[in-house]
RNA sequence: GCGUCGGUGGCGGAGCGGUCAAUCGCACGAGACUGUAAAUCUCGCGACCUAUGGUCUACGCAGGUUCGAAUCCUGCCCGGCGCA
């Protein structure tokens, strides 16, 4: 019997949200969880050390790592924890979001949320594919130079093996929520094929006594699909299991109550790509125990910063002179510090401590109010938190 | 004083007889963003209106030529440069 590479215990149940604790070769963290996302082993325009004040946990990419700068380099460099100054647990995605997000939607302003708005091409990108899919894998057309690049389940594998996170994910597709019916039963299949082989791979390497391998169920908005694929995948002996694909926004809660519903209830269950406050609400109220989403950064650095009562674009003419904080119940570094207007104007004048003060706030935010989730599974009133707090911030977008 | 080049929307700068309320930047105003192609993208930006259309006022000022002028002519005002 092989060792088990991370340790999953629930402390506590409310309804089905749960409160637990996962450790990992290079520490625990507590779950509910946000987990900021870096991508190129960076989470864009902070510092590890501005990281790890918010974050005990950052998940990164295989397919952009092994683009740039390289697997194998990250390997020389001693893995991806050494390689990026961050010591605390790390998670990659295994480069199926890349299948959608470079394939069908690459060029468009198609999101994995089904309806919610037209989708049309952007006139300064190109509209076409980088990207081929076949039963065994999937061909990448570089997003830096073109090449074209192979990716198969054991290929993934072997390049998350090499950059050594403490989690990392099973190589499935996420199809487009435009696909036909017949397409996304057939992808399905794939992605399960594929599953199984990625077991069957990790658990031929030793990697597997010290990489935990989470599932990535699938099956868009159809009920009967998620159902097969949490009940195919339940059945395989991964570590956890990862809740993947395009969602119908209104219909979210739903969606990931037919999946969590079919998971073994000890082990982890990760939201992929989800992250807005309402969404996070819902999916914890569901039994989802963990979160990671490009949102709070990547609007951060436009200028969109999260406030309890909704949010606000700093870029707007009425904080140029707007001398209080972003939120005076916030104790986040930039909140102690600057004001609207400091932010206002670092933002006009493009400088890049915008981005950084911006940033810091927007996850501390949103990781601050997943731990309070935790919290009120733990000691208080769940249903109760987030009844009050959407209340607020769901019906006061106005600042 | 003479010569010469130029004066266009908040700014820079196109246009050089009709298709010009005027290309394009910037600034400004607003919106979007959910396993990062993203310090990005989209839209608006003279005024008014019975608004996927219409009316009016506009390209230094005043006249003129022409069916028609930001675009041609004359005078004036203002600026750059050159020569005295």
């Amino acid at each position: 019997m092989t060792k088990k590479p991370i340790k999953f215990e629930i402390s506590h149940k409310s309804g089905q949200a749960r409160a637990g604790l996962i450790e990992t070769p290079h520490g625990s963290f507590k779950t509910p969880v946000f987990i900021p996302v870096g991508t190129k082993a960076t989470v864009k325009s902070l510092t590890p050390e501005q990281v790890k004040e918010i974050s005990d946990v950052v998940l990164a990419n295989t397919y952009h790592l092994y683009l740039q700068p390289g697997h194998k380099l990250v390997e020389k460099a001693g893995g991806l924890h050494k390689f990026m100054n961050f010591s605390g647990p790390i998670i990659t995605d295994s480069g199926g979001f890349q299948v959608f997000s470079l394939g069908a939607a690459y060029g468009t302003n198609l999101s994995k949320f089904a309806g919610t708005r037209d989708v049309k091409s952007s006139k300064s990108k190109k509209g076409h594919s980088l990207v081929e899919i076949d039963d065994e894998g999937v061909n990448f057309r570089s997003v830096i130079d073109g090449s074209i690049h192979r990716f198969t389940p054991e290929i993934s594998m072997e390049i998350q093996h090499s950059l050594g996170a403490d989690i990392f994910f099973a190589f499935d597709e996420c199809v487009s929520p435009q696909a036909s019916v017949e397409y996304q039963k057939k992808a399905l299949e794939r992605t399960h094929r594929w599953a199984q082989q990625c077991i069957t791979y990790h658990h031929s390497k030793e990697n597997s006594e010290r990489q935990a391998l989470f599932g990535v169920v699938q099956g868009g908005r159809m009920k009967d699909l998620r159902v097969e694929s949490s009940r195919v995948l339940a059945e395989m002996d991964f570590d956890g299991y990862g809740i993947g694909g395009s969602f119908d926004k209104e219909d979210i809660t739903t969606a990931v109550e037919w999946v969590t519903k079919n998971l073994p209830e000890d082990k982890p269950r990760h939201l992929l790509g989800i992250g807005e406050p309402e969404d996070m609400f819902e999916a914890v109220e569901k039994g989802v125990d963990m979160f990671d989403c490009v949102s709070p950064t990547r609007i951060a650095r436009s200028g969109t910063l999260y406030t309890p009562e909704g949010k606000i674009n700093i870029l707007n003419s009425r904080f140029r002179e707007d001398f209080t904080v972003i939120d005076k119940n916030c104790s986040c570094y930039t909140c102690k510090n600057y004001s609207r207007a400091y932010l206002a104007h670092l933002f006009r004048a493009k400088e890049m401590l915008a981005s950084t003060l911006a940033s810091i706030h927007n996850l501390y935010f949103i990781v601050n109010l997943v731990a309070r989730m935790r919290e009120e599974i733990l000691e208080g009133d769940f249903a109760k938190f987030k009844e009050g707090w959407l209340q607020v911030y769901m019906n006061n977008n106005l600042n």
